[in-house]
DNA sequence: ATATTTGTAGACTGATTAGTCAATCATTAT
DNA sequence: ATAATGATTGACTAATCAGTCTACAAATAT
């Protein structure tokens, strides 16, 4: 399955540099070193490619954001955790990340289920459900929060992007940014 | 000038609805009931179509933003003002702010210039050194600050977006969410 | 009135596109 | 060994695309 993985990883970094509409797929096949064929044999529709590009890279992304953030540890610091290692791997893989946004605010978007935009969102909702029950965060609707919190998340990392920071740097505007949302939301 | 305005329009619905990817010149001419030529002759290329688009559009908002924002009132109100304003301008012209979103996270955001960029910036970052100078706003990076902002904002207006609100309950959200922004800052 | 520019039309084109297909090649199962 | 299955190829096609061109109409200037 090398060649599959390889036009994933090839249409990723085009559809960053050039978007939907300035990358065909016979530009990804070439530059991922395979026939045009066996691009369609892997992916049905060029729809198709967008479509698992994302859920595989969203799955990614969910995944890491809960590495080492064991339930044992406080609210605060489990949540720190999620937000430091979101922030992290937004930083590691930025096109990846700027992938995500792309689609997300793309016609492409509404092509998800519900089903599976739930299931994403699902252990992000119930953690913050835990923090309201437990009276550490503010009594809120969830959505809001969880949208509130993305967005935040998604300006820090614009903002870290933007220019070169030291590592030093960097951690310090992770951690004050951290203080300011948390002190936002409880 | 009837005609330039209706293809704009046109496009923009169309952009929004398919993306840029699935939206032939072709197919926004016969919409807006003009004829392929016409398109050309008004634009030279797809590419500045969309471009023009965006300036508008992003001129547009900036400048609904300060309505009714004047200097007289304390800084806070004023900035309440101008946060109203955009989540109102956002809920009234959601295609339009879509659009904006939809651009500044494709590959087509890369060809606006860096004037253009800051002219578009300049009026909120000065707003926000002067609430730094006079002791009101926290002491940070005025960028970062900004981005911030604008991620809440689009954060509550993608909320506001995504059920069905009555009036009341909105200015609510909106209220309380600036609060909330407000806390943060200051 | 006449000339000039500007707006509008839509048929047309050359290039490009997503996707197909028939034919090999590689791997695994029998 | 042989059969069967899946992977890979690249030439091919039908459709579509952005953009051009010629012609004419309307408005404006001289």
């Amino acid at each position: 399955m090398d060649k599959k993985e390889e036009i994933l990883k090839t249409a990723l970094k085009l559809f960053v540099e050039f978007g939907f509409h300035a990358t065909p797929t016979s530009k990804i096949a070439k530059e991922a070193g395979v026939a045009n064929g066996t691009l369609f044999h892997y992916f049905k529709t060029k729809e198709e490619l967008i479509l698992v590009l994302y859920s595989q890279t969203k799955t990614r992304l969910t995944e890491y954001m809960y590495t080492n953030a064991s339930k044992d540890e406080s609210l605060e610091l489990v949540f720190k955790t999620i937000y430091t290692n979101t922030i992290e791997w937004a930083q590691e893989n930025k096109t990846e990340f700027y992938f995500i946004q792309q689609f997300s605010t793309s016609p492409f978007y509404g092509l998800i289920s519900p089903e599976e935009i739930n299931k994403q969102a699902k252990p992000h909702l119930d953690f913050l459900r835990d923090g309201i029950k437990a009276a550490v965060i503010k009594p809120m609707p969830v959505d809001l929060l969880y949208t509130l919190i993305n967005s935040h998340i998604a300006g820090i990392n614009q903002y870290l992007s933007s220019q070169e920071f030291s590592t030093a740097k960097q951690k310090k505007i992770i951690n004050e940014s951290f203080q300011l949302l948390w002190d936002m939301i409880t």
